[in-house]
DNA sequence: CATGGTAATGACACCCAGTGCATCTTGGAG
DNA sequence: CTCCAAGATGCACTGGGTGTCATTACCATG
């Protein structure tokens, strides 16, 4: 659930030269969001901020939303690669325990613009909803990886209800995080995630 | 995740009538849905289809999106209610699989219908994204039940962990259903669940 | 039969997200 | 200086959604 974003690539040798970059317009945005809020904010507010024309910033993202999502692709295909390289003898769900707590361990001084853009993210309806398509492809990489474990095909019932689970999992210790200023995330996402693994039979008061 | 809908009530004494029923327009922008698709069909369209205005349109639905979930609130209500009623000494992963089930068996002659429902909100980008605020009730039933059963609050982290990931088994059910036409929508429910219920682990090759 | 209250429809004017297309600007290379 | 390409911008248009106000249809009452 990390988003970073490496520094825009180097100048083109030709043509005209960009007159923003993403980290900018992502800058303005967040600032602009956190404190109006996101559906109060229009993109006419956020070009004019940042000194564009509306037209541009579609240049730069496809759609309000996609902005406070920063590199969640490249993101992505760390994870995929995490996962090809993880030893085989580390049990699937301790594999993708581990992939969860490794993918959203911040640096301190991050922590903060991290939660600024979590709980935009999990907090505004509008960009939950949009969040849905993102999470599908993070739950792709983890059904991926439990079906090479489980001998099964990315489709099949079993990987799609570890990915779905796990996405579950992961989004709850975010929410417990958010709610919590005091809370450490990785410990929430350890623990979350450790109940999966051993399934919930044994809290339940009845058993 | 069933959805009905009961007659639409009986006519008030006084004023002018409805022009048209949310059944009638349902069925209606349903068949323009499949058919044409969601994104290519425009309200006005609907409208014009259903024969009322397209300001009425938003009489009955407050969005495009929202007309594809039916009578959702009713079943939600009826989900809080069994789960009040559910006896205590059944244990909680158990009493959630039955819920499910209970709440998405079908007489044979609805299966289509939901079929085509179910298949456009988790196939369409735009339904899917909308229908993640749907979802969070849902977990939210399940979340309150499970505080209940673990003798903690509601938005403590492992009912939500329970919560979310019962929601997971079930979407991932609800794909597998969708992605083969012969299946049975009860049996694949039963099945993911059953995996939640038990953990993971027994399955990995590695153990 | 007229009249008045009422629920619902419908017309109109908005705002905002997003897109296609044509045009203009700004740089670098020759 | 001239040419060319990348990028920025302006403009027109579609479509979802909302607020406001007039209009229609129903029903009851005198």
């Amino acid at each position: 659930m990390t988003v970073t974003r490496q520094t825009e690539s180097e100048r083109p040798r030709i043509g005209r030269r960009p007159s923003t970059t993403h980290d900018a317009l992502e800058a303005v945005a967040l600032e602009l969001f956190t404190t109006r809020g996101f559906d109060e904010t229009s993109i006419d507010d956020i070009a004019a901020a940042a000194g564009i024309a509306r037209r541009t910033f579609f240049r730069y993202y496809p759609s309000k939303s996609d902005l406070v999502w920063g590199e969640f692709d490249a993101e992505l295909d760390r994870m995929r690669a995490w996962f090809a390289a993880a030893p085989p003898d580390v049990p699937m769900m301790e594999a993708i325990r581990q992939a969860v707590i490794e993918f959203n361990r911040l640096p301190p001084d991050q922590v903060h613009q991290h939660r600024r853009r979590m709980s935009l993210i999990l907090g505004v309806p509008t960009l939950l909803a949009n969040s849905t398509l993102r999470f599908a492809q993070w739950r792709e990489v983890l059904a991926t990886f439990a079906a090479g474990r489980l001998g099964l095909r990315p489709d099949d019932l079993l990987p799609n209800v570890v990915g779905y689970s796990a996405l579950g999992a992961t989004l709850a210790g975010y929410d417990e995080w958010l709610r919590d200023e005091a809370s450490d995330l990785v410990e929430l996402l350890d623990a979350a995630l450790g109940e999966l693994a051993v399934g919930f039979h044994h809290h339940d008061r009845s058993d």
